[in-house]
DNA sequence: GAGGGGAGTTACCGGTAAGTAACATACCGT
DNA sequence: ACGGTATGTTACTTACCGGTAACTCCCCTC
C-alpha cells in the first residue's frame, strides 16, 4: 500500500527529538494500516526524518515494533495506576471508570481493534521480539482484572475476569470484521459487561462501599 | 518469510486439478503464516505447479485470497446445515453438538484463530474483495446463533447470541496472544459457554426436548 | 575555534514481491 | 491425424522492501 505523502514536514527546533517523532508515526500508521503494510521508509517520512536515523535509533524494523507495542502497554499499565490512584479503595468506582473507558474506545469511530491483538495476528514467528511483549501484557491485563473483581468483592474473580476479557477482546476483533458502525454485536459489548457484572455473585459481607 | 521449499512435489494424473490443488496450499499457508507473509509464488510451488496457471485461474492474489475465504465461508455453512439436518428439532442437541465442535477448534494445538477475522486484520483496505465475504459471514454467523437459541426457547436470544459470539471471538483472538497452551482465558471459553448457556433464562413452557 | 556526536542527505545493495509474455507440451474429443 | 484447451516452463518487468555506506551539516561543549 502506498500512503500519500502530502508534503514533507519540516521539523522544527520546538517538536520532540526524532526518536519521539519516529515512535509517534509508527504508532499511527503501524496502528491505521498494519505493521506489515507500512515501511520504514514511510514512517521515517511521516517522521520528518529519514531512514538512518530512524536505524540509529532502532537496530531493525522488528525492534521498533516492538518498541511500539511496548510504548503502547507502558501507557496503558499506567492508566490502569491512575485508575487505581484516583479511587484507592472504591472498587466499584474503579470498575466504573474503566467502564466508561471501554466505552469510549469501543464507540470511537474507526477504531481498529487492539494493537497488541493485531500485532499477534500479522507476527506469527514464536522468535519476534514482539511477541514476548503481547503475552506479557495480556496476562497482566487478565491479572489486573482478577485482583480487581476480587477486591471488589466478587466471587469467583478469575471466572468474571477471564468472561469480562473474552467478550472484551472478542468485542474489539468483531469490530473489525463488522465494519459497518453500531450493527455487530461488539457495539453493544459494555452494556453486556454492565448487567454480566450486575448479575454476579458478591460476597455479602462487604462493607458498601463510598 | 521464506517457507521451506522441501522438494517440488509431482502432481499425479490422480491428483485434483490444479485449481483446488492451489486452493488447498493457498488455505494452508494463509492459515499458517498469514496472508501477507506468502506469496503467490509460495502458494503455486506448494500446490505443484505455477505461477501462471495460479494467475489463469484467479485473476490476482487479492482473488486468490477472497476465494481461499470463500470456500472456508461455504464450508462453514455447510457444517452448519448438517448440524441442522442431523438435529432437525432437538434444540438442545444441536447446541451441544455446536459446543463440542467449538471445544475441537479451542483445543486443537497449533490453532491460529479464527481465517477471517485473521484477515480482516491484515486486509485493511475497505475495497477489498474480502471484506464483504468476512463481514457477511460474521452476520450471518452471528444471525445463525439467534435463530438458534430463540429456537430452543431462551428469552433474549440476541443478547445471548451476541453473549456467546463475543466470547468466542474473544477467545479464538487470545489463544494467538497468549501462546502458551492452556494458559490463556481462552482455553476455557467453552465451559464458561456451557455454564452461561445453564444460567440463561429459557420459556419455561417449553415442552422438554428429546 | 576545534572537536565530536547527533542528525540529515543521497545513493546504493540484495532480495523478493506481484504480475506478464512467449513458448512448449500434454491431454482429449472428434 | 487434427485442433483446441489446459497446463507447464522460463524469463522478464516493475516495484518495493529492509538495511547499509559515505558524506555533510549543525550545534553543543570544552
Amino acid at each position: 500500500m502506498k500512503i500519500s505523502s502530502t508534503s514533507r514536514p519540516q521539523p522544527s527546533p520546538a517538536d520532540p527529538p526524532p526518536r519521539q517523532r519516529i515512535l509517534m508515526a509508527a504508532r499511527r500508521l503501524f496502528y491505521e494500516h498494519g505493521i506489515r503494510a507500512v515501511g520504514v521508509d514511510t514512517i521515517a517520512e511521516a517522521a520528518a526524518t529519514n531512514k538512518m536515523t530512524l536505524y540509529r535509533h532502532f537496530g531493525s524494523k522488528d525492534e521498533l515494533v516492538a518498541a511500539y507495542l511496548q510504548d503502547l502497554a507502558d501507557e496503558a499499565d499506567a492508566r490502569w495506576q491512575a485508575l487505581e490512584a484516583t479511587y484507592p479503595d472504591d472498587f466499584a468506582s474503579r470498575i466504573e471508570a474503566w467502564l466508561e473507558h471501554l466505552e469510549v474506545i469501543v464507540n470511537g469511530i474507526g477504531d481498529r481493534g487492539c494493537a497488541m491483538a493485531n500485532a499477534a495476528v500479522e507476527l506469527r514467528e514464536m522468535e519476534h521480539p514482539a511477541r514476548r511483549i503481547i503475552e506479557d501484557y495480556k496476562f497482566r491485563k487478565r491479572d489486573r482484572l482478577v485482583a480487581l473483581f476480587g477486591n471488589a468483592g466478587y466471587v469467583e474473580p478469575e471466572m468474571l475476569a477471564d468472561e469480562v476479557f473474552l467478550l472484551f477482546e472478542g468485542a474489539r476483533i468483531s469490530i473489525q470484521c463488522c465494519t459497518t458502525p453500531g450493527t455487530g454485536p461488539g457495539s453493544r459489548v459494555v452494556a453486556m459487561l454492565r448487567s454480566l457484572l450486575a448479575k454476579h455473585d458478591r460476597r455479602p459481607s462487604d462493607g458498601l462501599s463510598t
